[in-house]
DNA sequence: TGTTAAGTTCGATAAAACTCGTACAACGTC
DNA sequence: GACGTTGTACGAGTTTTATCGAACTTAACA
């Protein structure tokens, strides 16, 4: 019986982001501090059911240009991992990086109550 | 027998404050994500053994009326109360208003590897 | 009363950060 | 190849934040 575990299915590689080690509080906190990320970062801690999402799918009501900004902050702060799928870039929250790191946090984010809602 | 807790001896009013309930995730965040702040908040944690204390006790050079910046943000954000004596405004962490609405936050503070040290 | 010390307020400057339009690149599909 | 889709890159305008000097306020005290 072979237990070892399956190979994941060929991912496309991570865009560049810094390593576990390389992730700072004041960095961390400052990315959650705009309430559109912090938003974001709930938004897939609540939802995203271990599958990656592309920008459209969290349904936000701004330019394209804007959401990018976003998102790229995130992932060069270390929040969220992002993968090239053709034309869609797909995030993920970095939470095994995160929960090592800063013990904690992401469940500060989850129990966010947002001022929209 | 008497139980009831002793009065404390009359203790200077805190200046104006956000109460508990209206402590707010993102405004706390953006307090933190500023290194001066952030290390203010640490060295209180870990040094304060229960004395509040003037700006002056942290040694910070920097001119005053930055420190009065800093201070003022960090209060208006919730994450301190200052109270005057005679001419100093001595500060202490809000830990229980800061530990109910945000559990664990301050204990990521606290575990904090500053870049200075 | 005059001096010192802690801290504020105001104002100017400078550096970041947010927002977003426009133009562009990459991939799929008809 | 032309088109639609997803997202980036660049740049400009605007707002926020940080930094700090200078003048002021207040309390303590000799």
């Amino acid at each position: 019986m072979n237990t070892v575990a399956p190979t994941p299915p060929e991912l496309p590689p991570p865009l560049p982001e810094p390593a576990r080690e390389e992730l700072k509080l004041e960095t961390v906190l400052a990315a959650l501090a705009d309430p559109l990320r912090l938003q974001i970062i709930q938004k897939l801690l609540l939802e995203s059911e271990d599958y990656d999402h592309p920008c459209g799918w969290f349904g936000f009501d701004r330019p394209k240009s804007s959401l990018t900004h976003h998102f790229k902050a995130l992932r060069e702060a270390g929040l969220i991992r992002q993968r090239q799928y053709g034309l869609e870039r797909r995030s993920r929250v970095r939470d095994e990086d995160l929960e090592q790191r800063f013990p904690g946090l992401l469940a500060l984010v989850k129990s966010w109550r947002s001022p929209g809602a």
